[in-house]
DNA sequence: AATTTTTCCGGTAACGTTTGCGTTGATTTT
DNA sequence: AAAATCAACGCAAACGTTACCGGAAAAATT
């Protein structure tokens, strides 16, 4: 079996001690420049790399974070790990990536799984499925850093990142205003969810800004955010069976767009139907029936939420004002319902 | 900040000696029952968790595997993730995952990274860009437990699994026969896949079973492999300029089928063509023009993939007779081209 | 020329865990 | 009853690294 090279072999061999050979590797400004060199040539030569292990055990860091999402799957969360990586990876850090589901008892038992494999740092997008958040507040008290990204909650203090999901919701309802429909029904997540209740903020906001009314009957909430195509489909069902009928549907995420359309695909009349959903999936335009959509910076809100990961954990004294960062989503629009 | 409990603490509190507590916790029979249980309880009351820095570096295991995929955004790595998180998780294997975007320098960066954070094995599925393997086969020359899955390479003799593709091309070749289309153009991946000869071989086969012609000028490979849309645009023209044009068409990947039908969106009379293409995605029978499919069970290849490696990784002899199963894919036949 | 400072390096202990070996007292064997 | 076995535990070393505490030689200061 192979055996790595460690600091001793370097040691022995260039006639330093192991104390010497670390510090020149650390570039130590107590070791000369040319026994730098000399350790740093020798070790490159014989291809060697710090035991991890050793050097978490010592340094009691593990240069490894742990990343919770819904579901990799999911179009949004995987370009949102591309940013995480990307920044990560040039830092030094391990990106271990767990996944809730949007169940409360995976996340629960997944964070706690993290914390006990000691990561140096946590990126949360909370399952749909938690009402209760004791499980991270506990962690959150003990000293672990702790970034919050799409999915974020008030109650505890930390930097956060997420699309400005009121913004997008707010221009998006006014567009459609603007092509004048004006009943305009709200297929939404779970309302427990931040991005929820942002969302339907920013619709109802765009509805006063142009006086129009709003009304509790055309807001659907899916709690299981899409997973059961049922109750989406009796959602829109509702919608579609009101006396005085909807003209277009704002849907508020990646899941429900996909489940909508699936339920859409089954009626005969959904041309009528303008249509504008959270999506970030890179055939969204290929689906027909074919909708206008908003697409968030996914990429972008992984990269920041790993900025401020790093910040957080290698900051040498406490933090305690704390940033949440929002980000603009991009709408694209389509006239074209048929293809 | 927060310091966890170790097993000194126990120890301490017990009056036992470390030694003793970790052979407790370790179920061994040097020590008594009622020690045993003791020193459990008492370490489930002040919640400890051994250090995972510590137990790698005593036992020079570091309980992570790395998996290697193009790309998680890609349904079927996703579905294969979430593969071999089910069983690792189960047997308390962490998974870090990287991404190699099909590019060689990255698979060799991040497989070279990957064994210097040293993982006690690796999951591979190989980049479409990589025609030199020696950056593996020094890791597996050195011991390094290795599986292949989904893309799979002859040189290296280790477990590997991947869906039937011959099968699969075979079945779904004869299936667009049986339906009465015997000109059958083929969109394959880059050459140097495996997926891709089998794929193609499994064609072959069909036609020749059916006493069909076999073309070389019906089949395009794509070497970006649906990365470039072009080359998969040019594909598709070149095909349709053909003076005795095709009735069918062959698309052997998930990312192909994607790239061919926004092509063929933007085409007028694309509904002429059947198509079938193996793709994972979730959405795939929403989009149009709607095309048949061949579906992995990307699920059971992680799953899979996950046990082998963990055979070899606990093994306490080497392993010499490998295994390379075949898992048999799903055709789902679309009559209906028009939504 | 004597003193102080600086440069460069070594020894040692520690992180938390596991393991081979040794020790003790009790139990079994002849 | 002496010898052998065994159960149950402690001691100490080791995994590879880093950090504190020194110490000697060289350089800089009086």
């Amino acid at each position: 079996m192979f055996k790595a090279a460690t600091i001793k072999d370097i040691a022995k061999e260039l006639g330093f001690s192991a104390s010497t050979v670390s510090r020149a590797l650390l570039d130590s400004h107590e070791v000369s420049i040319e026994t730098r060199k000399k350790v740093k040539d020798y070790a490159k030569k014989i291809n060697y790399y710090s035991n991890p292990a050793a050097r978490s055990l010592k340094n009691s860091r593990s240069y490894s974070i742990g990343v919770m999402v819904a579901d990799v799957a999911n179009s949004f969360f995987s370009q949102t790990i591309n940013g995480i990586e990307s920044v990560a990876y040039e830092k030094g850090y391990h990106v271990i990536i767990t996944q809730s589901h949007d169940l409360y008892e995976r996340e629960a038992i997944n964070i706690e799984h993290l914390a006990n494999s000691s990561v140096d740092g946590l990126l949360i997008s909370m399952s749909a499925g938690t009402t209760d958040y004791s499980h991270i507040t506990k962690l959150h008290e003990r000293g672990l850093p702790i970034v919050f990204f799409d999915r974020i909650i008030d109650d505890i203090k930390t930097f956060k990142v997420t699309t400005d999901n009121f913004k997008a919701a707010f221009d998006a309802t006014v567009l459609l205003i603007k092509k004048g429909y004006e009943r305009i029904a709200f297929i939404a997540n779970a309302p427990q969810l931040s991005i929820t209740s942002d969302r339907v903020n920013g619709y109802k906001a765009a509805l006063e800004a142009n006086s129009l009314p709003f009304e509790e009957s055309l807001v659907k909430y899916c709690f299981a955010g899409g997973r059961i195509l049922d109750e989406v489909t009796d959602a829109i069902d509702g919608l579609l069976g009101l006396p005085d009928k909807p003209q277009a549907l704002f849907i508020a995420s990646d899941q429900l767009s996909k489940a909508s359309i699936r339920a859409l695909s089954k009626l005969s009349h959904h041309n009528d139907l303008a249509i504008i959903g959270f999506s970030n999936s890179d055939v969204i335009d290929l689906i027909s029936p074919h909708i206008s959509y908003i697409k968030q910076n996914a990429f972008s809100i992984g990269e920041i939420a790993m900025q401020m990961l790093i910040k957080l954990m290698e900051s040498k004294y406490p933090i305690y004002n704390f940033e949440t960062k929002l980000v603009d989503a991009e709408i694209y629009w389509n006239d074209n319902f048929d293809l």
